[in-house]
Order: C-alpha cells, then structure tokens, then sequence
DNA sequence: GCTTAGGTTTTG
C-alpha cells in the first residue's frame, strides 16, 4: 500500500513511520539533494481534485506546507507535490485536507510555477513505481475556512476576533455571548453563543483574540450566514499576539490541541498582525477623537451625578493635557498617597449609563481593560479657563456597540504580566516637600506602586483602630523578634478554636488578672444538691430587712425563699430580688424566670451565707455571676436593703456589697495565623469585645448574637477554602512571655464592617 | 430538548 493510514489525532505522526527514514525540511531541498531515506513532512493546505492526464493516467496536485515553530513568516514554506497513478486516486480517498502527510521516495524538479504561486522553486512528483509513499495522519478535528461555510452546518471554525460582547444573562435559560470572527479568507462569521454555564462561553479578553469553536452551526439569519451554538459546543481561547501564549481559555476540562492547532493558531496570528492596526493604545500614545481600548489599573473610583469617575494609569504619561474631573480629591475612594504620587500618570474616566453598575463594584488596584474608551477634546466652555490648550477628557459612553465596556482583567493574565512591567518601569515623578515625607516612607516600605494597589484590593477583614502607618512585619520577624513587643501584620486566618464562640466566654477577674473555669451545668447541679441537703435554720427565719416564706417541691424538699421586705413580688416579679436557699439547680433556673434576681444562700449557725465561690452568686434571667476566689472577701449576707432603695440591681453594686470581687466575661480564642512566612498562635482576649464589637455576656445568652459572631468568623476563616482563597487580616499583634510562656495578643483591631472594607485601603 | 439574541459609535 502506497498511502499508510496514521493514527488519527494526538499521536506523534513519526513515531508511526520506518525509523530509517529521516526528515529533510521543505526550505533545505535543492535539485541536488540526496532524498533516498528522506521524508517531506508537511500539512496538505490544498488539495486540487483527482485529474486524467491525456495518456489516461490519473493525477492529483495538492500543496503540502511545512511549519517550523518559530516566529517569523519566513517559517512558513510550501511546496507542490504531484501523485500519479494509483497513488493519486489513493490520495484523493484518503487524505482530507488540513492532514499531516510524510512522503518519501519522491523526486524533485524544477517547479515551472514557482514565479507565479510564490511557493517553493521545486516540486515533488510521486510515482507508485518508484516506491513512493506517503503516510497520513488525518486531522481529528476539520477546521473549515469560513468562507467555505454553508447553512445548516455543525462545523469546527478557527478566527480572530473581531468583535465580541461578554456574556450577559438572556430572558431564557442560559447565558448568551456574541463573537464575531474572521480569517486568513477575509470573510466574517458572526455568532452567537448560549450555555447554561458561564465558563462554557469563550473567555475573550479583548478584539483580537483568537478562538477555535467546536460544533458551531451555521444558519441563515436576515440573509447572512450566522453561527449558534450547537450540542456539545466547545471554545478554546488564545492571545491574539505573535510570540503570545500558547494556552488556552477555557471552561472544557478536556480539550484536544495537537500539533496542527497550534499551526493553524500560528497562522491565523501572522494574518491578524500583518493587517489591521491594533485598536489597543496607550495614554501616551493616544490621539483625541480616538476611540481604543486600554489597558490599566484603577487607583481611585468616585460615584458622580450621572457617572462614575474611574482613576487609572497604564504606566505611560499621556502626550496631551489630560482634563481632571475633579478639583477637590476628597470624594475619591483609593489611596490618598498612591493618588498623590501617581498624580502625573492617571486619567479620569468617566463610565455612564449601563457601565455605572460595573464601576461602582470595581475596587482600587483592579487590572482593568476599557473598552472603546473615547479620548474627546475637552469643550472649553468655562470661561474662566486661562490655558489655550485643549484638554483630552475620557469617556466611556452608553451602550455595548464596538465591545465597549470594562472588563476586569485577572492579575495572572498575559496582558495583566505585560501592564505590570510597564507600571513597574514608570517614571513616577513627584516632588516630596517636608510635610509628605511620611506619606512617601510608607510608600517606599510597601514595596512597588503597582503591588500597593493590588493589595487595596485584597481587602482585609480586619480593620486596625491605630497604628495604621505602622510597616508590616512578617510573622516569622515577629517570631524572631525578643518579648515584649507591638507589632503591625497582615496574615490569613488558617483555624480557631474554640469552634463556637460562646464555648470561649470565660470568667476572668479584673483585679487579679486570672483566668477562673466555670463550673460546667453538671458540676453546679452537685454544688446545688450538696447545699439543699444542709438543714433550714428557723432562727435565721424573718429578719428586719427580708421575710421568709418556705415552700415545698413535688419531692417534698422544703425551699427557703427570703424576699426583701420593700419588694413588692406579687406585684413586679420582674424586679423582685429573692435569696433562695435548698433549691436545685433546675429549680433556681425556673425561679429565674420569674424573679429578677436570685442570690443562692445556705444557712448557718448565726446567719445566712453564699454558697461556695464556685457556684454563682447571682442569677439573672440566664446570666451567672461569679466571684473571684482570690479577691473576694465574703461574710454573711449583710442586708441588701440599700440596693433595693437604689433600684441598682447591677452585678457589680451586689457584688460589692456581698464582699465579692465581681469576674469579668471574656472571650478567649485561639487564632491560628498564617503570612506565608511563619505559622503563630494568637490570642484575642482583653480586646476580644472590641474586636468582636460584642459583649461576652451578651454571647454566653444571646442565641442571634451567637449566630452572628458566627456568622464573623466564617468571613475572617471561610470553611473549606484553600489557603490562597482565604481572606487576609490586618491585625496589631503584641508579643509578652509569661511563666508559662510567650504569648501573641491581638490589640487595637476590629472586624470589618462593610464600609470598613470599602475604604480600607 | 426548547428558549434565549441577533452589536455597527456619545455627544455627558
């Protein structure tokens, strides 16, 4: 068999062929050269129909092309080749046009048409009975020429684009998307594109691109050929530049992409740049009256009256006098510094109509890329105008015509690569006086002006309540660095514990500074059942300041009640205080649904007593008091009278009277953070309430507020999120050592509010 | 499997 049939698809075609053959590349042929044991390898890009010569022999003429990876036209070399015989007939059977063919025992000649088609000065002629072969590997995917294209087709194209609108929710199902493409034959193929799923769209960055489309169909609309989506549509999506990436976009998780795909890429970028003008510019190489697109960071946004004004820079200086918006900078949300110091290198953009929605959820730092933004000469209408120069003014109209609108560029894509070095390079040019330089040393410490942007970006969840021009350091400084010491960090919450917040409430006195465990319910129902055995003592029975009435449980415990005799409890419960004595724990619950404030008492020989310090000494509704073991001083329960007079019913004032040094609830997490650099535990603790913006005491009780802290933490630490997708925290962090170690504390910080994040930059 | 949308420069 003269034509070998190749695997199709993504093998390498010469690993299927005799290994004693060896290439010989179309450009090194001559009419001398040695071809025994040679091979032309080379894409068939024509393929001229099966011919009867006039002696009755068949022919076929097709033009095979070689393509050698590199980056210049000169790349690219085709040449003729003619079969004869049955090779011809096999040929044109079994060879589609777009496959990769090797042919070997062929002959050279002079090629008569070498003037006329430009393509190599000689031609190969293959006979069968000279041995000639020719080993194919058709494509697996046929990419058709669009002007080949007829209705009612599902078809695989390659083009590059020429206009494009991004995905937009439809009234139906999906979304819709709009490409238009057009290739090396001139003609247009306009489509338009639904999917259920946005990432199955074609992620087009900017005009130019290049897209290959899988299953698209061609149908007749208003008299033009018109592509849709079809089953099983698939979109690849490149850089429409020479020497560009060679990746693809896309939403497929597979993808085919041999050889051939990245020849006909190649191509299709050698067309695109050899023909039109790019629409991109420059500010500095901008033109007024032009519409283009450009490509830049945004430093500072304002919402106006009827628009919204975008500040942004590309890193060039425009060549024109630029019109500023705004006199006063005040309204502007960005860097105060970064604006000043980029003060010769931004433009005012100014976005309306359908584009407001999008600006306004843009955040300083963002990559941007503006499509057909419009330079416009600045009216001069204000009188008081002095210059004669005009100024340029930047606007981006209404509408989605020409693909005009603002796209949010990724800060790992090609074009946001290439902006960064461009950033990187400007001349930023300000003149420090006195009274800036702290403005610029903070600067300086924050590394490049660009990477200062993008960090405005990646807000915090934290916001710091001082020490805002404090540098950052790295958590492995700060482990590095001798106790005690105040520090400014940036760093990702990793875990927490404990888990819910209300398990972190603690019981810590303010005097002594130390940490006391409260009783779990289980050990004060012991405490309460240890004190209901102990004898009532009638003689402690009604007394000037309280009146006793006992009462008798379902079980026959007999329960004490000494209400204050000014307290009026048939009437305001609510406000009655009552000491209850022989009570269980579910009972002084109960009891406190009912009496405002219950105080445990025990009798002894002379006088009523409080419990043991470990139990509470007062109960409000659901809240426990307790008492610090260390500094309280308690005697007998002195009469209360003066508090009831007072109607100051606040734990403290009890606590004071009853000798008790009152504990404070406290949060106390665990905070487990990381920068990349180092790993560190943190605790929140004495500023956890500011931190939090709650009270401990509310969190122990309050099921919404539970709900609510949360509800935070899942913000400062997403479940399940990988460690680059978690948040970061700015956090002021100091370290101390203590008997039991070196501890990290969080101070002076607070969670972020939604305005905080806003304008935390 | 059906539907969806189907752009051609503001005038600030």
């Amino acid at each position: 068999m003269p034509v070998h049939m190749l695997s199709e698809g993504g093998g390498r075609a010469e690993a299927q062929i005799p290994n004693h053959l060896q290439r010989i590349e179309i450009k090194k042929l001559t009419l001398d050269s040695e071809c025994e044991d040679k091979y032309v390898k080379g894409h068939v890009v024509l393929k001229y129909p099966l011919n009867v010569l006039p002696n009755g022999r068949q022919m076929l003429k097709a033009v095979i092309q070689e393509h050698v990876t590199q980056q210049s036209s000169s790349g690219i070399m085709s040449i003729n080749v003619y079969f004869f015989g049955m090779l011809a007939k096999d040929f044109s059977d079994a060879v589609k046009q777009g496959g990769i063919v090797m042919v070997t025992g062929f002959s050279l000649i002079r090629s008569p048409t070498a003037n006329k088609d430009k393509r190599h000065p000689c031609q190969l002629e293959l006979f069968e009975e000279k041995k000639a072969t020719v080993y194919v590997q058709n494509p697996k995917y046929i990419y058709v020429p669009l002007n080949e294209l007829k209705p009612g087709v599902v078809v695989n194209v390659y083009g590059v684009v020429t206009y494009y609108k991004p995905p937009f929710p439809t009234k139906g199902t999906d979304y819709c998307s709009a490409v238009t493409i057009m290739d090396q034959s001139g003609r247009k193929l306009s489509c338009t594109l639904f999917s259920d799923k946005l990432e199955a769209l074609p992620q087009i960055y900017k005009v130019g691109d290049i897209v290959r489309f899988h299953r698209i169909k061609t149908e007749r609309f208003q008299g033009e050929l018109k592509g849709v989506t079809s089953a099983g549509f698939s979109a690849l999506t490149f850089d429409g530049r020479v020497g560009g990436p060679v990746i693809p976009r896309t939403g497929s998780k597979s993808y085919h992409f041999v050889e051939e795909d990245q020849r006909m890429l190649e191509m299709l970028r050698q067309w695109a740049a050899s023909r039109c003008s790019p629409s991109e510019q420059n500010l500095s190489t901008v033109q007024p009256k032009q519409f283009f697109d450009l490509t830049c960071q945004l430093v500072a946004k304002a919402e106006l009256v009827k628009s919204v004004l975008l500040k942004v820079w590309d890193g060039t200086k425009c060549s024109h006098p630029v019109w500023k918006v705004l006199e006063e900078e005040d309204i502007l949300e960005g860097s105060a510094v970064l604006m000043y110091e980029l003060q010769n290198l931004t433009v005012d953009v100014q976005v309306y109509d359908n584009h407001i929605e999008v600006a306004k959820s843009l955040k300083p730092g963002a990559y941007l890329r503006i499509n057909n933004l419009h330079a416009k000469l600045h009216a001069s209408t204000a009188k008081k105008q002095i210059s004669n120069e005009n100024h340029l003014q930047f606007h981006l109209h209404g509408g989605t015509i020409y693909g005009r609108g603002i796209q949010v560029l990724s800060a790992d894509s090609y074009d946001v690569q290439e902006l960064k070095k461009k950033l990187e390079s400007a001349e930023v040019r300000v003149h420090p006086n006195v009274s800036d330089s702290v403005l610029l040393d903070f600067s300086i410490n924050e590394g490049t002006l660009h990477a200062q942007l993008e960090r405005c970006q990646q807000q915090s969840v934290t916001v710091l309540t001082a020490h805002q021009h404090m540098k950052i350091t790295s958590l492995s400084n700060v482990k590095n660095c001798k106790p005690p010491q105040k520090f400014r960090i940036r760093a990702k919450l990793k875990s927490y514990e404990p888990k819910s917040l209300y398990q972190s409430v603690k019981r810590c006195c303010p005097k002594c500074r130390i940490l006391q465990e409260i009783p779990d319910d289980e050990s004060l129902a012991h405490l309460f059942q240890d004190a209901s055995t102990r004898p009532l003592n009638l003689n402690l029975h009604n007394d000037f300041w309280y009146k006793t009435a006992v009462g008798c449980t379902k079980n026959k415990q007999q329960i004490a009640f000494h209400f204050l005799v000014e307290d009026d409890w048939e009437k305001d419960a609510e406000k009655t205080s009552v000491m209850v004595e022989r009570a269980s724990l579910n009972e002084i619950f109960q009891l406190s649904r009912r009496f405002g404030n219950i105080i445990p008492v025990t009798s002894s020989e002379e006088q009523l007593t409080l419990l043991d310090l470990s139990a509470p000494f007062l109960i409000q509704g659901k809240s426990c008091y307790y008492g610090c073991k260390n500094c309280s001083n308690v005697t007998g329960v002195r009469p209360l009278r003066q508090f009831v007079q007072q109607e100051s019913w606040e734990a403290t004032t009890i606590a004071q009277s009853l000798g008790i040094q009152l504990l404070h609830h406290v949060f106390l997490v665990k905070l487990e953070l990381d920068d990349g650099t180092a790993c560190l535990d943190a605790i929140l603790w004495h500023e956890a309430d500011k931190f939090f913006r709650s009270l401990p005491s509310e969190a122990e009780v309050n099921v919404a507020l539970q709900e609510e802290l949360e509800r935070t933490m899942k913000t400062l630490c997403p479940p399940g999120k990988g460690f680059d997708e978690l948040p970061w925290l700015d956090c002021c962090i100091m370290t101390y050592s203590t008997e039991d170690g070196v501890f990290n504390q969080i101070f002076d910080t607070v969670v972020a509010e939604e305005t905080d994040i806003l304008f935390n930059c």
